[in-house]
DNA sequence: AAGTTCATTGACAGCGCTTTCATTCCTCTA
DNA sequence: TAGAGGAATGAAAGCGCTGTCAATGAACTT
């Protein structure tokens, strides 16, 4: 017994061995490979391990595999719903295969995503996944030094640090604002918080289908460098409804701030979608029940961080080699649901060359 | 240089000795007790130190101090925004003091639970934050017999493994109904998925005030074993006023079912809180901000991690010994909006003993 | 000037596990 | 029945760090 703890509560491989009357080495085996060890041999140290409620000791294992078995996680936060469904695909993927997820959150702040990245990092992860491109310089150069599988999520990256899983935000935007366009609405207007730079990026898609379109934009735009949030929603729509009178539709750049647009339209007697149509982003579990229903742009997360987790493991297992393709454009799809009306009223627009043709009439 | 890894990238405690010119052991002191080595020494190491990036190896120094440094946290659900605050809070007293937060949830199934604390006492944390009371027996004698701190949180507990921060759900259960009362309300309904204990505390609170006032339940309550979302709040509250057609007010068991339940009102053309009034439970950042507002009680959840977590670190530092109080109640508030109005026409209810008078005419 | 005290620093022995390689024990073939 | 070949098991040597205790040296006392 050691003299630097004279009490050792917890057993070790040592004494499962002992009590199953093989070598450490053997027992060690059972665990990880079974299928080294004799049925027989196995069943006896089973035995010894139930009998004795043998856990092995992690840190052990670390030290003398030199694997940690840790996969490190930076969302951008942990509140939004969005990141949940993320976060579930990872656990569900990961942990049967004998991995732990750290997952710490950077609250959409750069500086603070750079400290949980060297934070992570100092546990020696086998794998990092981050829920945004937009490194800083150091960070990104620490994912790269770390010489693990690098997985940047959710958005699609023009240089990916190494592998990249998400989906073109502007073009989600985009596709948001061109569908609005082709039920007839011309003045349209988008509110976002464009710290963040998957909403700056669909605030960018909005602004190119605009554009395109040759809409005018001037004071259709409510934005906010505050968070995302209900009460934020509510706020800048009620400074666009102030700004312009005659507003027919707006791109909420999520779906908290539908929501509080909604709410708010709610209060000020402005009914959706008759009187204004309203798109949201991700469809969160409340947009398909809310009243109007709201049309919003799905964002398959769930899928997202199954397939991120897939190829980490993949990567992991075929000793880091990587797959052939390193940036995954997972899509969208626009739900179409009750807060967003055709508007028959005015004169068609004109329609961009890769319109669809819309079914309601 | 080791036979196993030929290729060694990352620098050990000794590359740095060996730079800095002096032994292992004054650099890992440097590091944990910079206090013991000379000012001159320390920054030699201290420049060593960086010049090599040298990470200590968090395996290696577990295994030798056998101190893991890490925090294990089940929690019902990452889905829920209640958790989040509770989380966040975690993470911020944590963090700063070299300690790690391993977080699992259990999806609201105890036998997820069980598997969760399995899981993370199997990495041997210094203490065990679990977000509920109603552990299986053998989760139970788990966290028992490990010796660490545990800390039951969210829910109050009759017999606390350890230590046990929270609130009475049954008596914030009670209050919420008891608001309602007041209010002149006497058909009131409620809407739960008590398949959670914590809901199922609430609806025995309103059970608890609603016998106390000598008023009749049958058909006013909305159940589901499904765990609570937007949707089903929606469900429950259509159920409840197809079975009751003189319903007056609505206690939902948390904001997701009030959320669900205001929009069906909406879809019903029932105005609240002109016919019905709702209340909900949690206080979510959308509450203040629904139309109408939602009434809602007000649960601490930030705060309940903060204490949480100084405890814990108290416990910690002073080698075990617990605080004099081992069951703090951290309470509720009921915050009144506009979702909840007073009833005049009817006669008034008798008033329970303890009942206090409402500020409202 | 010699002894005492205290603050720094270093040597050494593990922590509990896995890797490597050697050994033993079978089973099968000729 | 001997020998080859393969599967199962074991012995030994660390993985990189920290706890313990001994050694060193500087500052102080008498």
């Amino acid at each position: 017994m050691s003299k630097r703890h004279e009490h050792r509560s917890r057993s070790r491989l040592s004494d499962v061995a002992e009590r199953a009357g093989v070598s450490a080495v053997t027992v060690s085996r059972a665990i990880r490979h079974p299928e080294m060890v004799t049925p027989k041999l196995r069943k006896r140290i089973d035995k010894a391990i139930h009998e004795l409620a043998y856990v092995p000791n992690r840190a052990a294992s670390m030290l003398a595999s030199s694997r940690t078995r840790l996969i490190g996680v930076v969302v951008s936060s942990l509140t939004n719903g969005v990141f949940a469904d993320f976060l579930r695909a990872l656990h569900d993927l990961f942990l049967p295969e004998g991995f732990h997820v750290m997952v710490l959150d950077s609250r959409y702040v750069p500086g603070e995503e750079e400290t949980a990245i060297a934070t992570l990092l100092g546990q020696h992860p086998e794998a990092m996944i981050v829920s945004s491109i937009d490194q800083t310089p150091r960070a990104r150069q620490l994912l790269k030094r770390s010489g693990i599988p690098v997985v940047q999520t959710m958005e699609l990256a023009k240089s990916p640090i190494d592998i990249n899983i998400g989906l073109s935000h502007e073009a989600a935007g985009y596709a948001a604002t061109r569908y609005l366009i082709e039920l007839g609405h011309r003045r349209i207007g988008v509110i976002g918080a464009p710290r963040d730079s998957r909403l700056h990026n669909r605030i960018a898609g909005y602004e190119r289908a605009m554009r395109e379109a040759g809409l005018d934009m001037t004071g259709l735009a409510g934005r906010s460098s505050n968070p995302s949030s209900v009460v934020l929603g509510g706020e800048l729509m009620r400074g666009l409804v102030e700004r312009c009178a005659d507003l027919e539709a707006v791109f909420c750049c999520n779906d908290d701030l539908a929501l509080g647009a909604l709410f708010e339209c709610h209060r000020l007697g402005i009914s959706v979608p008759e009187r204004i149509s309203l798109i949201g982003f991700n469809d969160l579990e409340y947009a398909a029940c809310a009243y109007p229903s709201l049309t919003s742009v799905l964002t398959p997360r769930y899928e997202m961080g199954r397939k991120t987790a897939e190829i980490v493991l993949e990567i992991i297992r075929g000793s880091g080699k990587r797959p052939p393709r390193r940036r995954i454009d997972i899509g969208f799809k626009i739900m179409e649901r009750e807060s967003t009306r055709r508007r028959d009223i005015r004169p068609p627009v004109r329609t961009a060359r890769n319109a669809r043709q819309s079914e309601q009439v």
